[in-house]
Formats: C-alpha cells, structure tokens, sequence
DNA sequence: TCTGTCTCTGCAAACGTTTGCATGCCGATT
DNA sequence: AATCGGCATGCAAACGTTTGCAGAGACAGA
C-alpha cells in the first residue's frame, strides 16, 4: 500500500486494463496494442510505479545480481578489478555484490555457506581465492554459475593473466640490461589463502635465470607481502647482504616504492645505484619512474563479468564439455606490456 | 524443483510438519518444540536447504541489501570506504550493492531512478555526490532511508569530515614552520559532480592564512584533478612562477607525490626546497616521508554503515525532527590527524 | 470435573510479479 | 457466407516465503 508504494494492480485498476497486460506493455513485449501499452506507460509513470524486484525475481528465477568474491575490496588491483566488472555489469543491468574475503576463516565461511548463493544470485566472479578442484565441483553441481580469475579450476571458465610470463619478462628485462645478480621482493610465500599470483611470477623469474645459465641464490629472494612497508624492509635485507644484487624484480609497483624508499634512506636511486623493476603501472610508476610490466585489471574485470554473462545467457552450462572448450587462460596475456621508464633522478637538463 | 532446489515444502514433507513450522524451526522463533526444531533442522540440513531470499524478501519487505553510492569504487578514499562499510554491513547480514556514479550523466540517470531503490534495498549510502534538497526530499518522501557522507542535506543524516578544518590544520602547520607563501593544489574547481570537499578545504587553506594577515594570491592556486599526474603538473606551474611558493598544501596524497615528481625533475627535493604537506595518510606518504593529515576513510564507511542500521531498525524515520537531530555533523573530526615527516632524503646517517 | 492458560502446531492469506493457456475479435481468404 | 489466422487481452496458476489466527492438547487450579 502506501508503504510499499503502488503495485502492478493498482496500476491495472487504474487503467482499466488487466496486470497481466500492464506486465507485458512495461516490459516491451510483445501482442501489446500501441494505444494501450502508451496509456499503460502513462499512468505507471504518473503513479511512478516501479516493478518489485523481489516479486520479479521470485516468478522468474532471475536475480540480475552478481557475487564478487576477492581477498579485498581496497587494494590497487582489486579495486580495479571491480570497477571494471561492476561497469560492465551495469551496462547489462545486473548489480554487484562486492564481497571480500580476507582471512581464511572468512574463506571457510564462504565456502560452506556457498549453496545460499545459488538462490542470492545469478552468478559469481571469483578472484584470486584458490579454491579446491573439490569446492569447485560442489559448487558446480549445485548449479551455480562462477567464472574465475587469477587462478583456475576444472569446472569454471577462467580470465588469466600469463603470471609466468610477467615474471619472465620483468626478469628479462633485467637481463637484457647486463645485469646478473637479480633480487626478487615476493609476495607472501605461506599467505592463508595461498594464491598462485606469486607461485607463477617466482617461476618466471627463475626460468628466466635459468635461461642465462644463472644459479638461484635464495639469499636474493625476500618477501614484501605486497605492501610498500614489505617492500621497504625487503629491499633493506637485500641492501644488507655481503654480496648485495644489482637489480631487483619487485613482485608490485607497491613494493618497488618501498624499495624506493630503503634505496633513498640510504642515499642511493634508481636506476644508477640499482636497477627495479615492478608489476602493475600503479599510476605513480610513471611519477618515480619506474619499469614496470604493466597489467588491465580495469579490462580483467570487465573481461570476467563478460564471460560470466555469457555463461549465465547460455544456461546450458549443464553441458560439462562445452565449459571445459573454454575453461583455462580464455584471457591469458591479455593487456600484459612491459612499459620501460628511465628515472628522472639526476635529470635536471631537461 | 531439481532447478531451484529444495524448497520449504519439501523439507516440511519430509519432516512431516507444515511449513509454517519448519520456516519457525530454522529462523530460532519461539514456540517450536526443542524436539521437533532439532529433527527440522537435521532434515533441512541433510538436504542443504536454503531459504529463497526473493521469497523471503517479497513475504517481508525486507531486503537485507544496501546500495552504496560514490564517484568512483577505485580510487584510494573510495575504495577503503566501501571497504568499511562493506565490512560493518557484513557482520550484520547485510550485503552491499557498491554503484559507482562517475559522470554528470550517471548522475542524472542515478537520480532519475531513485524511485527505485525503494524497493531495491532498505538502505542508500551516498559518499560526496552533492544531492539538492530538491532531490534529498524527494528521496525521502519516497520513503528512501540514507546515509550521506561527504556532504549533507537536511533530510538525513551525514557522516562528515571537517574539511574545513582540515585545509586549516595542513596549511597552519606550513606556517608554523615559517612558511609566508604557500601554494595550493586543489581538486578540480568545477567538477561535474561539484562535490564540496575541495572547497571546504580551500576555505580553510584561505582562513588559515588569513588569520596570519597573508593576502591571497590567486596564482597560487592550481588544480591537481585528485591525480598524481595534475599534482605534477600543478607543482611545475608553480615553480614556473615568477615568484614561487617556498611551500605547498595538496589537497592530497597523491597530488603531493606528482608534486614530488616535478620537483625531483628539477633536482629540487623537499622538504628542504620546498615544504609539502598533503591528506590521506596513503600509505606510501611514509615511505617518501610526507607530511600529511590523515583521515581514516574505513572509519567512516563503517560508520555510515553503522548510522544507516540504526536508521533502518528505529523505521520510526517518518518522524523528521528525530532525523534532524542527528543529521549533520554527527560524525565531525571523526579520524582526523595531522601525521608530520621528516623526508628521509639525504639521512643517510641512519 | 470443569475452566482457563500456555505451548505447540497447522491453515491459509498475503507479498507482487510472470507466463501458459484460453478467449474473443477482426480481417482476409476461400 | 463460412473458415481460418493472428493479434490483443484476460484468467489464474505458479514462484517460496512469512505470519495472523485458530485449534488442539496438556496441565494446573478451583
């Protein structure tokens, strides 16, 4: 009533018409006479009456909302990552849910609790969280639609970054420039949630060593959990080794600023005194110039929520095979680009 | 059925009870038998039944959902006041719907569609869009519940920093060191959002210095855009002047560290050729050992959040001389705190 | 034994949509 | 003139909960 606002009846009533009819003139479809689906509109927009998303959905089964799942919602990647899943979203009518998961009982929660998502939603982005081939089976089974990104899973199609291949190319890069003793500032190795983001860019760097002939010296690899502080106190271990390297790999932007900061407390820069390069192109990258393998999480979003629709459309994703066709590196390497920038330390002639 | 999965029905036949009950088994109502709520609750587990929200939500009224509502969902503020929210919201079984308005034109359509969200969720949180009055008593006569922050109207209540205070805290701490001539980097004058933080913080800045009986010199003022890249760009005009500002006030982190940038490009460095401070509190301000004013925008978001559950329980909210009384300034100062630097440039002695 | 109270349970009416099916009408084809 | 097809509309059955009301026992007090 006045506390719901108007309903379809009323505005049936008020049009002389049946809910059914108003039903069809509001929604555009079909078999509606012109004269009554204008008249139908008119009265609904005088009434302003809205449809009740929760009857809709009841009657039809479809939420047109979206779950996304990452270890925070904050964060330069992750925020991003939701921007643009969000806007892709929006543009198709479906809003979204952030929901992050931060610790790993948080992620036990969220695992046990996922069957509530199956009515909650139409469909879930999973990013960065390594869940169990068995999660994910379970979750398959009772009919929830998920796309996944950052890692991968049988059942789901999956929006990847080469995480190898950034690590490769950051580490080559180093190379390329005659470097030879090549520090690495991890992410965390035993963080609860374990993502492979780290695992695979360790990997790269390794190969890429390899490649050269070089040995690995674990000595030079020190972790920076990802965050600037981290970065910082892992440059400085680096700094403080009898045998310092020449160059570093920093697993983010983030932590390369840290190391900025170990480098300048201790009056040293880049690229003179040591040579950095990170993973992102954070937007102050370009500001401390810094080398940086730049990554699209703006696009991976968007790329997911695009995947996750069209699974959601096809509905016909009981057909295991076809899933599968598409699962794993459907995006892989997409917006992966290794943007070089020489330091504007020193440069004053400019 | 097999699609939608088990329903209420299904659970009270095999438990041989009627709906009724079983939908006051699992909810913990009274007046169920210890006995008969233990079997309904065996039951209903072994089928991994979960209660249609929809349903729930079109029998009640209630959506347990609340939309939140700010420029952007990256960005450095935004992103950690959502999270905030997201988080206090979360702990009270309420989800969040974040909606990102970034154009004029988003605007328009957001405000257009207000009507909408009645029913959509029982609750808006709306961060720096500067509603009209005109739009705020629309919402309310609609029978909308919000929170807003960043700005506030008279209909509801407000969580708010005191930027004013802010611009005058940053720039009287640039005077106290001796500073007579100090520049500005602001957001961007005429926003298409025309949210009143820059120029809340602006009148403290002009206070500030008015209290010292400092004329203001407009050409010291240069718009940053919130970007680290206009931050650049302001501190290049400024320094292009004929006679520069010996100290600058950034109406942010990230503004400050362009700032830094186009400093560093002409060899200068501060806090020695030029004195800086900024707001936020971003994380990397400690690792270039920048002066700033922090503000904790997860404070906030939670506290939104906190203010909009009370106002959905009281739902005595028709009454408006109650609403008024909280409405604006309720969460003034709240986090507010002038964290000083030293740049470490230079002690290499540490 | 009768009456009243309290606890447990069920019935059935909401809540506001969507949609399959049936009906009636009008115009065209034979 | 009879038939047929298609279009516009309405009827009513879902969809899966919650909740007011009433009934059925059980048990205590008189």
């Amino acid at each position: 009533m006045s506390r719901r606002g108007p309903s379809i009846e009323d505005v049936a009533r008020e049009a002389g018409v049946s809910v059914a009819t108003v039903s069809r003139a509001l929604r555009g479809l079909p078999n509606v006479a012109a004269s009554t689906r204008e008249r139908v509109q008119a009265i609904a927009d005088e009434m302003s009456y809205r449809a009740d998303p929760s009857a809709a959905r009841l009657a039809t089964g479809q939420t047109k909302l979206v779950q996304l799942v990452s270890p925070t919602v904050d964060g330069w990647y992750f925020s991003r990552f939701i921007a643009g899943a969000i806007e892709h979203l929006k543009l198709n009518d479906y809003e979204t849910i952030a929901h992050p998961v931060e610790t790993a009982e948080q992620r036990e929660e969220f695992l046990d609790d996922m069957l509530r998502l199956k009515k909650r939603v139409d469909g879930l982005i999973v990013v960065d969280l390594n869940i169990s081939e068995d999660s994910a089976t379970q979750m398959f089974k009772a009919g929830i639609r998920a796309v996944t990104a950052g890692f991968s899973t049988q059942r789901f199609p999956s929006i990847l970054i080469d995480d190898y291949h950034v690590g490769f190319v950051a580490t080559k890069h180093l190379l390329d420039q005659g470097h030879r003793r090549i520090g690495l500032i991890s992410g965390e190795p035993n963080h609860p949630l374990a993502f492979s983001v780290p695992g695979l860019r360790l990997a790269g760097y390794t190969a890429a060593l390899a490649a050269e002939g070089i040995a690995i010296d674990t000595t030079l690899e020190q972790s920076g959990f990802f965050t600037a502080e981290g970065g910082r106190r892992a440059m400085e271990r680096l700094l403080d080794l009898p045998h310092p390297p020449t160059a570093v790999f920093a697993m983010s932007d983030e932590m390369a600023f840290g190391a900025w900061s170990a480098l300048d407390a201790r009056g040293l820069s880049w690229p003179d005194d040591m040579a950095v390069v990170g993973i992102d192109d954070h937007e102050l990258a370009a500001m401390v110039g810094l080398t940086t393998v730049r990554l699209a999480p703006r696009d991976l979003g968007a790329a997911a929520a695009k995947r996750l629709l069209q699974l959601i459309e096809e509905d016909g994703a009981f057909d295991v095979s076809s899933v599968d066709a598409n699962s794993a590196g459907a995006a892989s390497r997409a917006g992966l680009e290794l943007v070089q920038r020489v330091s504007t330390i020193g440069s004053t002639s400019e």
